[in-house]
DNA sequence: CCTTGATGGTTTCCGATGGATACCAAGTTG
DNA sequence: CAACTTGGTATCCATCGGAAACCATCAAGG
């Protein structure tokens, strides 16, 4: 099998490739492999999530397994946020698409560009 | 800098980390790495992906110099979509997204029965 | 005392996005 | 001439994501 299951609809790889294929999933992962951290902190530091997309996406960590969720009864209520094992596993996968983005940047930047360029003299 | 831009929101890095955090940029990218495709073969390929998106996606990736879109005057026309060396380099990288989907899968579906079965029986 | 602030969310509203479907032009085949 | 192929675009509608408001709890400050 060359090509595998990934690209057939019912295949359970394609669910878990929805959720692992995810821009705030990834950054929520790249920070959570360096260390623990609480939901606000998550919030201040990733820039543009909102709080229901925030809370949303690690109840959604946490089902799959790849975060632990933490609740400790001080006052306010502190919730810390962990990665787990197998979270681990997989921050170090995203992590280098993390890193490509960032080596890559430049070159991309550059063929938009010219697209852009190139379909502007065009009409 | 332990923790790299992508995580501001302004930075460009955020917007490549847009288009490669897709379910379906990876999924044609895996493809194309392979042998250059038609639309259609695409279409067909790839299991629940509308025409439309389809579209979109694919000039998307041409936009940002990853794939190549040859028109051949035959008929009916013919349109193939090719990987670039750049487009390369990253389908390498999300490559190993879609192997981490397959071979943890199983792990996943776990944890999520085990999450939904705590839930059920705590309502 | 009572407002302000922090904690970690949920709810509401609205605009953007995605999927399904129909449609298009060109041309070959039945 | 009708149907089917190619590679799309246009339209409609449901869902999704972002912005903002609201919620409870308690601590500190005026």
């Amino acid at each position: 099998m060359l090509i595998p299951d990934a690209y057939s609809a019912d295949c359970p790889t394609r669910q878990v490739l929805d959720r692992v294929a995810d821009k705030w999933a990834v950054l929520l992962l790249g920070l959570l492999s360096r260390e623990p951290m609480r939901f606000n902190r998550l919030r201040r530091t990733v820039e543009g999530l909102s709080q229901k997309v925030l809370a949303q996406t690690l109840r959604s960590l946490e089902r799959d397994g790849l975060v632990t969720r933490s609740v400790f009864p001080t006052v306010p209520v502190t919730v810390e946020y962990a990665i787990t094992p197998l979270g681990m596993t997989l921050a170090q996968t995203v992590d280098q698409l993390r890193i490509w983005a960032e080596t890559h940047m430049p070159e991309v930047a550059a063929c938009q560009r010219r697209y852009d360029a190139a379909r502007a003299e065009a009409a």
